[in-house]
DNA sequence: ACCTGAACACCGTTCAAGT
DNA sequence: ACCTGAACACCGTTCAAGT
């Protein structure tokens, strides 16, 4: 179509093969060789795109963050009490990107480590941000408050995402059972001694279901009580 | 003193040689090479002590939480309040802990990263979850809502700690300036085109308070508010 | 039992040279 | 203008060999 290309690849082309790479091994095969060597072309090659393998990550970043769901979609969840509709919409609207954060996120292996590789502030990070201030001034917070309560969620659900996939990642290390490992670091003797924290022990069964998108939400609920609060 | 020690050096002189490491040269510089040369050892025999570079950092993080303040001290905050003393006094600790555990992370250069490298189910890591969970017992949470409190508390501050930590890397990169990375990546071009985001624009001076203590407390309370919510 | 030296299969990045 | 090849200074990990 155009008169001659004078790139052989463009920078959708990268991010597309870096996310095949992503999703196939994991985040640490998303290396220059590795994205380079899946093109076709040299490792030098690529520093004609980018200038850094920091900024092939930014640029997958915002790839990513492209696909959230952000905007007030109608139809996401019907206000079916009477009374204060607006702002139980709002709130369910907060919910529902606080979700579609963590999906976007879980969903992609090796996604989380992309995200807190570098700072969110790219375009779609502040699509993000814009949309959460929306919700915020629009329940009543003043601009103040909801620049710091878009901060407090967005903080709540990496943390969050953060919590699980190191949880996951234990999981997996379980088959390949790593030796329990006595040192003679302060206190590592009682490494498995759970009797010593009872409460701990007797939530175990709560403990185990935190992966679940309810312990998520429930956690979500709960800040969001103590963000909207007026009164 | 002993009658001949059958190891050259004990895991303790390890972990501080490691730290040495991390405050003077940052996370990268922690390498199974760089911690023996600094102990002046092979890399290979580092692998007598840790089988793994990730148990290496397993003994690093359990090392580093086991300086965190958690136990009930008295005289933290007195209480001035009348009234509901007990409540209140719980509620000052639970920030306690939360403004420890940042202080814990943000004064060591790349202890986020050590922390976020691996699951936090090390004995002190099991110290903080236990004592979290008896302060939310304590202010009247049944031990389900406990332990989902705790998790919650942990989610916001680890995200919260590694919002900052990326924005902190954000400004020493400023200095390099690095080029706006105009690439066809979609919306790219409006890399900062702010006046698109008019509420982010308008909130840019509390943005700009982010990294700050009280950003972190304000949502800290926030949610204990969410939390400690009752009838 | 502890440690070394050599080796394997990788990294990110730079730079002179080709077309 | 774009790309290659060689090189620099690194990685984590394994393994035979020494003491």
């Amino acid at each position: 179509m155009r008169p001659g290309p004078r790139r052989s690849l463009t920078h959708a082309e990268i991010l597309e093969a870096a996310f095949d790479l992503l999703e196939a091994k994991g985040f640490a095969a998303v290396s220059v060789r590795g994205v380079a060597g899946s093109l076709g072309i040299t490792p030098t090659a690529l520093y004609t795109y980018y200038p850094s393998k920091r900024a092939l990550l930014r640029g997958m970043i915002e790839h990513l963050l492209a696909r959230l769901e952000v905007s007030a979609a109608e139809g996401d969840k019907p206000v079916e009490v009477a009374g204060a509709s607006t702002v139980d919409g709002v709130r369910a609207r907060l919910v529902h990107v606080a979700l579609a954060l963590r999906e976007l996120l879980t969903g992609h292996a090796g996604a989380l480590e992309l995200i807190m590789s570098g700072p969110l502030d790219g375009p779609n990070a502040m699509r993000l941000n814009e949309a959460l201030l929306e919700s915020f001034t629009a329940s009543g917070l003043a601009l103040d408050d909801a620049a710091r309560a878009a901060h407090a969620l967005q903080a709540y659900a990496l943390g969050s995402i953060a919590l699980e996939s190191a949880e996951v990642d234990v999981e997996a290390d379980a088959a390949t059972s790593e030796p329990p490992l006595m040192t003679d670091v302060p206190g590592a003797a009682l490494w498995t001694d759970l009797a010593r924290f009872p409460l701990s022990e007797q939530s175990a069964a709560v403990a185990a279901q935190r992966s679940s998108t309810a312990q998520f939400v429930w956690g979500v609920e709960r800040l969001l009580d103590g963000l909207l609060a007026r009164g």
